[in-house]
DNA sequence: AGCGATTCATGAAACGATTCACAAGTCCCT
DNA sequence: AGGGACTTGTGAATCGTTTCATGAATCGCT
């Protein structure tokens, strides 16, 4: 490998030069900057980054873990993030903990290792030990689709509970009274969070609290949701309406009802969440809550650069909250009659 | 930041003693051993990636390149990339170059600079400008889904003719006369191959050429599908099948019949490419043709893996060329009139 | 007691870049 | 001619780890 010595020897300076020539082209005479550039193209050098990292500190890379990456909001999440450090000359590191907290205490040490500059996350473990002890480290890092209750760092989330109302009340309004709610498990908080919306929309409507009933999606996933499609055919009353927690499983209990025969929306009204390319895209477009994913990915490496720039001392932990927007489209028209 | 040196002055032993004790504690006797551990606990020591790997000369990380995240088909081969190099205690370095050669090269060069242990790529450039600049710096790397003509380095493909033939093959049997294929552009070889295998069945069944009809839905994307179905439905002679380069340009296709009120299948038969997840969860689930994107990732990285081990003296550069597999669903019966 | 073998720990030399105090040379001005 | 200012380049110290030659201590054996 050709290192800056090298480089030195070739054009007869010294490695201070050369290293000048990188990085203050200014300080240096125009002709030993000329013989310094031939040098390095030659020997086709390029400089190492643990090297220039291990004297700086500070690494040039940060750290994205997320959830789950065969799903597209994450994947927004993540474009959102890589085009906005890539215009700050960061490098991302995306990292997938497919809700394991095992695999998500490995990566977290890794990044350690690594000195990354930050990191964006997605908690896996809910309790946030594996996030306390990445604290202890003082590595910076940015909460992201998860409001932070202490005040000693960021965090980029939506309202989920705006977003839970926003489903429920766009189905009571066109009429419905027997709504089942496809949840994940609630030691999610997005999931209590978008609970407690839709729970308030039937109280406040003066609903019985039997209008809604719950069923639980464990993975969140389109087979997940097909699975629970399923079963909630099989309840005693039948609902007219679902709303499910993301639109994967939204698009699974789609499927489950056009197996059944029953359809959509003119049987079963249905809504989503996350608006995802692939809701609009479905057979029965999906109605969804639609979530700003791209943005807060941006948003939230705006924050841990902020942290993490020149004039990191004067940086205030904030907690940036963006609303959910209802998008409506065949699957669950304003005005439903059976 | 706490450093190897801090734990040895904590622990009344040396750097190199600490060193070992990390790294072979076999040679250290147990109670000095303990007392280093200790040292290292209270402190908090974590031990610095990019000094280790200045003095190692090679990382722990590798990277992986893809054209598209948004597209399910990569997100699989990332996946089987990742469980691999996880299991050998790699890193992953994911990063997207959206189709753009641009980003391309400064992501190559970015992972020049990290001296990245080796890279998976899906090649933007058609005519690989960046990759051979790339190979200059002697970083070994695995083509990812697109064979690879020199001898110098190793591919993973998948052999696109057959998929092509295998769609085509489906549709004529079952007695379609008129189908259009919706391809992606020709500077990829994979479009080029797939169109020839879907031309080869045309002519061996003895069809006119005309009986192939071929459009191009430039992004590949769910939006360009929904284009691409709307302009053939304007078609002088409507066809009665749909072969779509990918799921996701064949889900666009699908709403677009939907929009318009054509039935599928009974009118318009429709089979995709790559059996993403999304291909089994659609409104008429869709026939595809299967890639083993996982595998594909997984074998990618063996074979980074093993050029870049211990035993690399004795690598021999493959290719690795997989078979595709036609997966028949509700959207192309296999017998059709109309 | 003497001697080789074995076990443990040490300290310095790398790895490749950046930075900074300093030196040498040039220029201008009085 | 002398001296301050500026330009340009040098060389050594530094970052945090691993490795390796070396040394000290202990042990077992004759």
């Amino acid at each position: 490998m050709v290192s800056i010595k090298d480089v030195a020897r070739r054009a007869g300076v010294s490695v201070g030069t050369v290293s000048n020539v990188i990085n203050r082209p200014s300080y240096v005479s125009p002709d030993t900057r000329a013989r310094v550039t031939a040098a390095i193209d030659e020997l086709g050098f390029v400089r190492s980054e643990s090297a220039r990292q291990l004297r700086a500190g500070r690494s040039r890379t940060m750290a994205l873990l997320v959830l789950d990456i065969a799903n597209p909001f994450f994947v927004d999440v993540a474009r959102g993030a890589e085009r906005e450090a890539r215009g700050a000359g960061l490098g991302v590191m995306l990292c997938n903990s497919g809700h394991d907290p095992a695999v998500e205490a490995e990566y977290l040490s890794l990044f350690a290792e690594q000195r990354v500059r930050g990191a964006l996350i997605t908690p896996a473990d809910a309790n946030g030990a594996n996030v306390a002890s990445f604290r202890r480290r003082k590595i910076p890092f940015v909460m992201v689709d998860r409001v932070e209750m202490s005040d000693e760092l960021c965090s980029v989330s939506i309202d989920d509970e705006v977003g839970g109302e926003l489903a429920v009340r766009h189905l009571v309004r066109a009429g419905h009274t027997q709504i089942v709610f496809v949840n994940g498990p609630l030691t999610l908080a997005q999931c209590r969070d978008r609970l407690a919306g839709a729970s308030r929309v039937i109280k406040d409507a003066g609903l019985p609290a039997e209008a809604l009933t719950v069923l639980e999606a464990e993975q969140m996933t389109v087979a997940s949701g097909r699975d629970a499609g399923s079963r909630l055919l099989g309840l005693a009353n039948r609902p007219t309406a679902v709303f499910c927690v993301n639109d994967l499983v939204a698009l699974g209990v789609l499927q489950a009802m056009f197996t059944a025969g029953v359809r959509v929306p003119e049987d079963v009204a249905i809504v989503g969440y996350d608006d995802i390319e692939f809701a609009s895209a479905a057979a029965v477009p999906l109605t969804s809550v639609r979530q700003p994913a791209f943005r807060m990915g941006q948003t939230a490496t705006e924050l841990l650069i902020e942290e993490t720039g020149e004039d990191s001392a004067e940086h205030q932990h904030r907690r940036v909250v963006f609303q959910p927007e209802l998008v409506v489209r065949a699957s669950s028209p304003a005005s439903w009659r059976r």
